[in-house]
DNA sequence: GTCTATACAGTGATAGAC
DNA sequence: GTCTATCACTGTATAGAC
């Protein structure tokens, strides 16, 4: 039966995924996480080969239920035949912040696309390549008349909300003297979505390059 | 005069301000910088009390540039009487992609806000925080129809365009197959500007909170 | 196979010699 | 004012126990 104990290398990513979400990657040792699992710190030598890999099996781990709250959204709106813009931010934007408790993997994603990029710029290709592609795609069907390089800008600055959203929150809450707080994240949403969608509808300016 | 060689203390900091800028802050060592200083590594420790104290005199130095040429422009729109939305926005955002070249004084407040929470909070308050407030306060006055909150997190929003897009750029570049080059700066801001006075300017959606 | 003790080169910080 | 020496810490690699 599924009742058995969790493997040591299971144990091993529990406890990296746990510490990483909490403390970033480079603020967590190798002998924190052995020492959360209970093992000693050249386990994850053997198991993983070495820090990053380790981090790599817990991206994948988090990136699963992540990416199935999106398919399942989608799969929602194609049910219901809508294709409209605010539907469609929604779903993509919606589960990245409530996928995990308080958008940890988000968080630490933040966190990697800043201090280690090269490591972030794989696994975000690895992991997130099909997903974004499929969104894009969705947002030049709903927005015909914008030229599909304009979308992916739009795109691009549609993430940097996000990750920002998921690190940066005491700067608002300092500069709003508490009105917004960024963990709240249905109030978020509330404002981030229609941002998002005027900022999609927007007119193209006329570029010359 | 003025034509003394820089002091010690002043070559630690120029040699950490090309450093940080390049390579983030975790990822140079005080024994880095030292050696591009010329100097020994305890010098840091002797002259700032640790490498923390050296990253918030390099966050003094940079940011100075960057508030002084936002002023520049907000007089000069103030000389012109100009108040519209899209001179505000671009009075903002374009000194921060274009006061240091390639805009790594961004990138490494970005590092920071991502794997150094705590220390970007306190230097980010005590350099920007005069700066927003009156960023702010000309925002709600060009959108006299917008709740103050809502600005702020829409503020919030655009904060996060601007962070992400001076870290994550390899992503944009891999989704579009290299159509958009986000090192591109004057084409980045064809699409940010716009992207953002039509966030600005959405309509609210009526929030229970 | 699984796991651990241990050594290695690197980090930031600091006490104390000069 | 500057440097040497040293401390506790990091990630990694490996020899060897079981």
């Amino acid at each position: 039966m599924d009742g058995d104990q969790p493997s040591s290398r299971d144990r091993l990513i529990i406890a990296a995924q746990r510490l990483f979400a909490r403390h970033g990657y480079n603020g967590v040792s190798v002998r924190d996480i052995a020492a959360e699992a209970g093992m000693n710190s050249a386990s994850i030598g053997y198991y993983f080969g070495g820090k990053e890999n380790l981090l790599a099996e817990v991206y994948r781990r988090s990136a699963a239920p992540m990416k199935a709250e999106r398919r399942r959204r989608l799969a929602e709106l194609d049910e219901a035949g809508i294709t409209d813009l605010p539907a469609l931010i929604d779903a993509f934007v919606r589960p990245a912040l409530l996928a995990d408790e308080s958008g940890s993997f988000l968080r630490l994603r933040t966190i990697l696309s800043a201090e280690n990029s090269d490591i972030f710029s794989s696994l975000t290709a690895e992991n997130f390549d099909d997903t974004s592609a499929e969104f894009i795609d969705r947002l030049c069907r709903a927005l015909p008349n914008r030229a599909r390089t304009e979308i992916m800008w739009r795109f691009h600055f549609m993430l940097g909300t996000l990750y920002y959203s998921a690190t940066g929150p005491q700067r608002i809450a300092t500069i709003s003297d508490g009105q917004c707080d960024p963990h709240d994240v249905d109030r978020l949403l509330a404002s981030l979505v229609p941002f998002l969608v005027a900022g999609f509808s927007a007119q193209e300016k006329d570029v010359l390059s």
